[in-house]
DNA sequence: AAAAAAT
């Protein structure tokens, strides 16, 4: 899909590949006016903003892992009585000529996405109220706010303004390398909060106060940042949590989130909080509201929060043997040229063994989670971004966020589970992983492993909560059966 | 009991 509503990735993959064609997305004007209508009966505003009123240069439609984005709606509830006008250019939105040259010349953005033009203009007006926004995988969230906090920041103030708190280290990072480039010209300053060091922690105990005005980091350095008064609070404007459900789930970073809130809201009640993220269940929606105050909010059915470019398909399979065998056979030898693949597991045991069993095998692949030293995970990281490697083994360390274009194919080597209940899917951690492909409205597979009469459950259970079937691959050991679903998907 | 972030 066009670069449009890109949100990352396209650093590392536009100058090693074709530029992908860019279909043009216009959004219909009459967006507008639905979006702010106002209900008579309560302070809220509840509308459904129907906005695939979209069209794509049929010229342009020719990359094979290029297909239109699905139609939904995004519901928009506003309060009070601030009114909100789609921007449907990034003009309408008043910024400054340093940071439009970035969004054009760095970005190669043309116009808002879908989730850009209705979210911008609600973060950036007056009063500033709080925002809870949920789109779909691989829509643009994080151009979102990341343009919020550049937007926001005054550049002559040299203090911290805007702070971003992300789940993992490498999703701060790219999240940094997505601000540095679209703030390019801006001169806005800006640092990573995030360990830097493994086994020295002398490094980070002596890093030396924060001065930059846009902050990124994970909860745990932000927290000793900010206790240490090395990460001052008083100038902040904004606060933005990505994967935001999980930053607020009680088996998330609940603390910590709540924790920096409150500091930061001690000292400064007007920061504006800025909630993000593909998912948010009803127990996080609910605990989120009395989190935030007098905020709007942006959602999506969990229905349509399936991507329709994405084709999802479950492979039975007799043990675990024959799932060594249908990755060696199906995947590694099958999917030479549909682009990038990982394989999600559910532990870094579970990491460990596969990858020494494709690693015996004469394969390469490289593997990522959370028990490795930093420099290890950065390392595998750049590499699969530079295209290097064509396989990557995770846990659910690269579940939220990861941005790689060119992966085509996700498979669910085991399939996630509820921590707590584990014959409980784990249905946002399930989106999650699924959405690391077809980033973007690009053409994607997914393969789920069904090997006990548990998996199929939980499989079932998937299928029916986001009301989207899953295609059965006939036979595990037929090489045909996978041809025809990789082409079925557009991937051969 | 998991993953991740950190202490």
């Amino acid at each position: 899909m066009a670069d449009v509503t890109e949100t990352t990735g396209a650093s590392t993959s536009e100058d090693k590949q074709p530029v992908v064609p860019e279909p043009k997305r216009l959004w219909s004007e009459e967006v507008e006016d639905e979006e702010v209508q106002q209900s008579t009966s309560e302070e809220k505003a509840v509308s459904e903003l129907n906005v695939d009123a979209l069209a794509i240069d049929e010229n342009k439609k020719v990359n094979k892992f290029l297909d239109e984005p699905e139609d939904s709606r995004i519901q928009a509830v506003t309060t009070g009585d601030t009114p909100y006008t789609s921007a449907s250019t990034f003009e309408d939105l008043n910024l400054s000529p340093e940071l439009l040259k970035g969004l054009y010349v760095e970005m190669k953005f043309h116009k808002p996405s879908k989730i850009q033009a209705i979210s911008l203009p609600m973060i950036m007006t007056p009063p500033y109220k709080d925002l809870i926004a949920q789109a779909h995988n691989g829509s643009g969230k994080t151009t979102c706010f990341v343009l919020g906090m550049l937007s926001r920041v005054d550049p002559k103030l040299q203090r911290p303004q805007a702070l971003c708190i992300c789940p993992t280290r490498e999703l701060s990072i790219q999240n940094m390398e997505v601000l540095l480039k679209m703030g390019k010209y801006t001169g806005i300053s800006s640092e990573c909060a995030v360990p830097i060091e493994s086994g020295n922690n002398d490094r980070s105990r002596s890093r030396p106060p924060i001065s930059a005005q846009v902050v990124i980091g994970t909860p745990g350095t932000i927290k000793r940042l900010m206790s240490q008064k090395k990460l001052g609070v008083a100038d902040m404007k904004v606060l933005v949590f990505d994967e935001a459900d999980h930053m607020l789930a009680k088996d998330g970073f609940q603390d910590d989130s709540l924790r920096i809130m409150k500091d930061i809201q001690r000292f400064n009640s007007h920061c504006q909080v800025l909630l993000f993220s593909a998912t948010f269940d009803e127990a996080v929606k609910n605990f989120v509201s009395k989190v935030v105050k007098d905020y709007n909010q942006l959602f999506v059915k969990k229905e349509d929060l399936s991507l329709e470019s994405l084709k999802q398909y479950k492979v039975n399979l007799p043990d675990e043997l024959a799932k060594i065998q249908v990755v060696r056979d199906r995947i590694l030898e099958l999917g030479e040229n549909i682009g990038q693949i990982i394989i999600f597991v559910n532990t870094k045991h579970s990491a460990k063994m596969l990858h020494q069993s494709l690693v015996d095998l004469g394969y390469e692949v490289t593997t990522i989670h959370g028990a490795l030293n930093l420099e290890d995970r950065d390392k595998i990281v750049k590499e699969f971004k530079d295209g290097l490697t064509q396989v990557l083994i995770s846990t659910d360390v690269l579940a939220r966020g990861f941005d790689q274009q060119q992966v085509n194919l996700v498979i669910n080597y085991d399939l996630p589970v509820k921590f707590e209940n584990r014959s409980e899917p784990h249905y946002e951690v399930y989106l999650h992983r699924i959405g690391r492909a077809g980033r973007f409205g690009r053409k994607g597979a997914v393969f789920n492993f069904i090997m006990t009469d548990h998996d199929l459950m939980i499989m079932r259970k998937i299928e029916s909560y986001f009301n989207s079937p899953v295609a059965e691959i006939p036979s595990w050991n037929s090489e045909e059966d996978f041809k025809v679903a990789l082409k079925a998907a557009g991937l051969l």
